[in-house]
RNA sequence: GCCGCGAUGGUGGAAUGGUAUACACAGGGGACUUAAAAUCCCCCGCUGAAAGGCAUAUGGGUUCAAGUCCCAUUCGCGGCACCA
């Protein structure tokens, strides 16, 4: 038994004495980066899981070392988080308190197993020289537009009282408690991951991740290739359904409509207006009334009107100076008496005759409001009260047969009675989905539900009626937020179309009786048995299609997209299952959103100037589109066509709009194309800085055309001033096009850097922005009053604060702060208010594999010649639980800072591979709650550092799960004490096999690290020594072989045997041994002959037989040749170095 | 439900289509010792006296040869889960 305690602290004080594991910067050595996920550090302290890959990739890194690489392999602390923050919640401590005392626990934990990591590159996301940084990336992210705030329905958990993102909230269920999720609304930061959809999935094919990785990344991204379908709606001429459908070719066998329950047309379409009445009325003179729907319980108040001996609804004229809902209430509370009335929507206002006693048929317009009474109001108890009164409450089946007499009264305009039993359905359908959790919700056992909205949609393709409903299989984030329903052919429109009668009419049919019908027109018979099979969900041949018969379901697809784009009522569209990132946590243990909103910069009016392309005009493209909309929000546009349009001299368009533009520092420039030459010309000739600049698809250098455009190329000189354009623009914004139509997306990036400008790559509508209509410009060119703070002010440090709860309405405690929420603006200087939300834990480990090649740098998150020379990660090892969320979000934030010009790569990992999670002795997973954790301390104490990390690698296969086991790190310990006595067995000479097998080692260890077969790798090595203890004796150089080549697991036992042998120096610092090739392979081997695969005999032989030679032996044995009794072999299979096989 | 991965001794596991069960644990026997621990040696899939036969979840197939390739089934694990 070795002294481990003080063998351990022996070496690993060394190695830092000597400095062996630092990295170094742009060193001549080959860099090698390996990386493993930086732990959050709990109050729980390590476990014997932890240690699994950082063992591992230690063997890996001390290797490549021993290769002569410059070897980065770093750790840190990821330590923002709600454990922490729920421990201060309990305890009243302070969480940076807390986190310290975890990290020194967790530190010294590490640093016992002797790993080879750079600990003066060690960082912490909670350290302001590192959030400081955390803070100045959120802030590129905002200012290229991709952070924004909005209002969403977030999960909401009612326990943790934090706001979850959907992959947090899986299942209904709280990640972090496990709690159930409920449904709130809430203002948050979200980051457009999104825009980055298709280059993060595209990409996965440039980086080397285990494919099981790749496969979890594709299906997140989740894209889906299809159309969009716009349904005209009846009785809406200007309104449209647009659906997503993946399969086109299917549109023929539409029989219904379905809109998600949150779908913004719902309410609409339920109170449908009567168009015909409407129009047949001259818009002259209207006088207004107004009607009350009062509903409760089911029931609804209607009046009984004298001079007409008609039923009617309660209500009356507006006054003068009302507004309509000021009136209904007033004339409900005269009415009735009724004081708690309150309206809950406007239902529409109709034209229609009134009828009047002195004067007939005056046209007026009645806005009819749905009002509920409320439940402290008394309704009459018994009919002989409801005699007593003109009003009465009754049932709104019956309601709508009393109703219906007066509808020569109100025309048919109020036959609205049926549309409020529907807007009733609705509205408690969508009140009892609101009410489903997330579970409830997404449980596809479930039975089908929904409801007929009353109006109806016109199939494109075929002119026909489809009834609109609504139910809650159609998701509102995903595609359009309505489907048009093939029951024949979708399984979950076929289960709602049985559930509900409806219609399914087949249109395709399986290829095999497909093709048969088309080819035979005979067999028309077999397509109605056919037809009769219920659902095929199935690619197959179109039939009852009109243009689409006979076509399989790739051509039809293609074709109707097309027929569909000539008619200008569809398109082939992209979707993807990625959500935009939720960035706001309502929690004080994370990085401040360093924003500030300004109510004066939110309201102030600007100037717009536009500025066209090459033979562009402010008439065409986006333009017209764009100043409406920015001119209904109150700002100024000025749109001048340029000219010389079509000859451009850019010095001519320049000197135009000197004169003719009155630039201040609220003018908003958005150029397009080559109007963004013209721009680059004009800002350093400005003499005020204004707002704000948007080039879309612009451009700074003639060589970055792909197209010859000689008129364009000799526009100007082609030579910018970065300092003077940038500094002429408080802010500029450049948005590339990623479908490359014109410009490659290196012309965007190289111009972002070249201005220092944000970069923003999105996928516009249409080739270079050109015809249409693009949200995205406008939503770049709005001013939002959120202003980011200087660089200057960061790090924007987290406050001390006295009780970390949240407040009761879920804000950040930040929010109870007045010193820090109150503060100036930091762009105009009037009072203000600072954002309290913080960042998620995934911001800090979004970026920090960057932070590691310049971990001190206080000038910049990193230098950008040290992220040159040290990224991308060679090797990324994590746990498979980070291969959606972080994976994704590190990916898409390193892409965005690779556009903006700040990093050098394009994808921060080149390769990716998990570990499986160790389990504790009984097969379950190890938790503290169970009490089965164990704990690494103890092994390291009593058996020595290397045991428990040969035993992590031995433990199984590293990519596995693997069960703890006690008797088995024993096992790995007698190893080691035997290897520590190996000197003792050294002699002058040693058997050939000894000499022999260490050369096998080296190559088979060697093997094994390429392939992070760790498990067999130790058993190699255990072999080895059990081959030196039978023969006994091993030479000195031999011994020294094997311990370099066991360095790299063992890293303290092989120190020690070295230096009892006298080697020179460290082993860490040796080379990694090389085999000698003749010596791998045997002189012999024992030739295996089977008679019809059977083993029959075993024969030793000489390695360099022939083949020939080897059949002759084998056939002459004389086991062999008792088994053949005389028989003659039909066939004689000779496999060199291993068999043969006699075949009778 | 869909997708992916897997199933080998008492246990963890090993095996480029070519000797199934390496390595280790547990178990059994022995040596040393007053004894124990430690250490060292031997045995250890099932069956059979032996020769041999049978065994890699189950049933088929391809092949001279299958744990490995193909098809079907069962079970287990992981991911996704009304994504149109």
């Amino acid at each position: 038994m070795y002294n481990h305690g003080e063998i351990d602290k022996k070496w690993q004080d060394r190695w830092l004495v000597a400095g062996v594991f630092k990295a170094e910067d742009f060193s001549e050595k080959p860099k090698q980066y390996f990386l493993v996920e930086f732990p959050y550090p709990s109050g729980a302290g390590l476990h014997v899981g932890h240690p699994r890959s950082y063992v591992a990739l230690d063997a890996l890194a001390r290797r490549a070392r021993m290769q002569g690489k410059n070897v980065l392999y770093p750790m840190g602390w990821d330590a923002f988080g709600l454990p922490t923050e729920n421990y201060a919640i309990k305890t009243g401590r302070a969480p940076a308190e807390i986190t310290d005392e975890n990290i020194a626990t967790f530190k010294r934990q590490i640093q016992s197993l002797g790993l080879s990591f750079d600990w003066s590159r060690e960082i912490n996301s909670t350290d302001a020289g590192y959030y400081k940084w955390t803070q100045w990336q959120f802030l590129q992210f905002f200012k290229a537009g991709l952070a924004y705030k909005a209002k969403t329905m977030i999960n909401w958990c009612p326990k943790d009282k934090i706001g979850l993102a959907n992959e947090e909230a899986a299942g209904g269920v709280c990640e972090r408690c496990g709690g159930a999720v409920e449904k709130r609304e809430k203002e948050q930061w979200m980051i457009g991951i999104t825009k980055y959809a298709d280059r993060l999935l595209a990409d996965l094919d440039t980086v080397n991740y285990l494919p099981k990785i790749k496969k979890q990344q594709e299906e997140w991204i989740g894209k889906s290739e299809g159309a969009e379908v716009d349904f005209a709606v009846e009785g809406f001429a200007d309104k449209k359904i647009r659906v997503f459908t993946t399969r086109p070719d299917t549109l023929f066998g539409v029989t219904y409509v379905t809109l998600a329950p949150e779908h913004a047309l719902v309410d609409e379409l339920v109170i449908a207006h009567d168009q015909e009445l409407g129009d047949l009325l001259p818009d002259s003179s209207p006088r207004a009334t107004v009607r009350a729907m009062c509903v409760r319980d089911g029931k609804m108040l209607i009046t009984f009107d004298k001079p007409t001996q008609q039923y009617i609804l309660p209500g009356g004229g507006v006054d003068e100076g009302e507004t309509p809902e000021q009136a209904v209430l007033r004339e409900l509370r005269e009415e009735t008496g009724y004081t708690n009335v309150k309206i809950i929507k406007n239902l529409g206002t109709f034209k229609h005759n009134y009828y009047h006693t002195r004067k007939k048929n005056i046209r007026s317009t009645d806005t009819i409001f749905l009002v509920v009474i409320g439940s402290d109001e008394p309704l009459p108890r018994d009919e002989t009260e409801i005699e007593k009164t003109d009003f009465m409450w009754l049932p709104i089946a019956e309601v709508k047969e009393k109703l219906c007499t007066v509808s020569e009264i109100f025309g048919k305009s109020v036959v609205q009675v049926e549309h409020l039993e529907r807007y009733l359905a609705v509205a408690d359908y969508r009140a009892a989905v609101a009410r489903k959790t997330e579970m409830e919700r997404t449980d596809a056992t479930r039975e089908k539900t929904g409801v007929f909205t009353g109006a109806y949609a016109v199939n494109p393709a075929n002119g026909e009626r489809v009834p609109i409903w609504i139910s809650d299989y159609v998701l509102a984030g995903y595609g359009t937020g309505a489907v048009m329903a093939v029951p024949a052919h979708d399984e979950r429109d076929f289960e709602f179309a049985k559930k509900f009668g409806l219609p399914i009419k087949k249109v395709v049919l399986p290829p095999k009786l497909g093709s048969l019908v088309f080819s035979n027109p005979a067999t028309k018979e077999a397509e109605d048995v056919c037809v009769e099979a219920e659902l095929w969900i199935e690619d197959g041949v179109n039939t009852n299609s009109e243009f689409l018969n006979g076509l399989a379901t790739l051509q039809a697809q293609q074709k109707m997209v097309a027929w569909l784009e000539e008619q200008g009522c569809g398109a082939r569209k992209v979707t993807f299952k990625l959500r935009d990132w939720v960035f706001s946590r309502q929690r004080y243990w994370g990085e401040p959103i360093p924003l500030v909103h300004c109510e004066a910069c939110a309201a102030k009016k600007y100037q717009y100037v536009f500025i066209h392309g090459f033979k562009g005009s402010v008439n065409t493209n986006f333009f017209p589109w764009l100043k409406q909309k920015l001119e209904a929000d109150g700002h100024s546009v000025v749109a001048h066509d340029l000219p010389s349009a079509d000859q451009p001299n850019i010095d001519e368009q320049v000197a135009f709009l000197e004169r003719s533009v009155n630039f201040t520092e609220d003018t908003i420039i958005v150029a397009h194309s080559l109007g963004t030459v013209v721009a680059q010309k004009l800002l350093p000739k400005l003499s005020v800085k204004i707002r704000k600049a948007i080039f879309v698809d612009g451009f700074m250098n003639a060589k970055f055309r792909d197209h010859a455009r000689p008129e364009v190329e000799v526009s100007c000189d082609w030579k910018f001033d970065a300092a003077r354009v940038r500094g002429a623009t408080d802010e500029l914004l450049l948005l590339g096009d990623e479908t490359e139509s014109i410009f490659k997306l290196d012309n965007h990036r190289e111009m972002g850097q070249f201005y220092k400008a944000a970069v923003q790559i999105v996928r516009p509508h249409d080739e270079h922005f050109c015809a249409s209509v693009e949200p995205v410009i406008l939503e770049s060119a709005r001013i939002s009053g959120w202003n980011p703070l200087p660089d200057s002010a960061l790090p924007l440090t987290l406050p001390h604060i006295e009780k970390y709860e949240p407040t009761d309405n879920g804000e950040s405690p930040l929010a109870l702060i007045p010193e820090f929420v109150n503060t100036e603006c930091p762009r105009c200087g009037g009072p203000a208010k600072r954002e309290t939300d913080t960042m998620p834990n995934w911001a800090g480990s979004s970026w920090y594999f960057l932070r590691y090649c310049d971990a001190h740098n206080e000038t910049a998150f990193a230098a950008a010649d040290k992220l040159k020379y040290w990224m991308p990660v060679d090797l990324y090892n994590g746990g498979m639980e980070h291969t959606t969320l972080h994976l994704l979000y590190s990916r898409f934030w390193n892409k965005f800072m690779y556009d903006a010009g700040f990093v050098p790569t394009s994808e921060p990992y080149a390769r990716r591979v998990s570990h499986g999670l160790i389990m504790s002795e009984d097969g379950t997973k190890m938790s503290k709650s169970k009490g089965n954790v164990v704990n690494p301390d103890e092994i390291v104490r009593g058996q020595g550092a290397d045991t428990l990390r040969l035993y992590e690698l031995f433990i199984g296969p590293f990519s596995e799960p693997a069960p703890w086991s006690v008797s088995g790190v024993s096992g790995v310990k007698r190893f080691l004490d035997r290897v520590m006595r190996l000197p003792n067995l050294i002699a002058e000479t040693e058997p050939e096999a000894v000499t022999r097998g260490v050369h096998k080692l080296i190559k088979a260890v060697s093997e094994d690290y390429d392939r992070m077969s760790f498990n067999t790798a130790v058993a190699h090595y255990m072999t080895f020594v059990n081959s030196v203890y039978s023969a006994n004796a091993i030479t000195k150089d031999t011994l020294k072989l094997f311990v370099r080549a066991l360095n790299v697991v063992a890293p303290h036992v092989s120190e020690e045997v070295w230096s009892v042998i006298s080697g020179d120096g460290l082993v860490c610092e040796q080379w990694w041994p090389s085999f000698d090739r003749d010596l791998v392979v045997d002189e012999t081997f024992e030739l295996v002959v089977q008679i019809n695969g059977k083993v029959r005999d075993r024969i030793i032989v000489a390695a360099s037989l022939s083949e020939e030679d080897l059949k002759t032996l084998a056939l002459n044995s004389f086991k062999i040749r008792e088994w053949l009794a005389g028989e003659e072999p039909t066939n004689v299979i000779v496999i060199k170095g291993r068999l043969v096989n006699i075949v009778l």
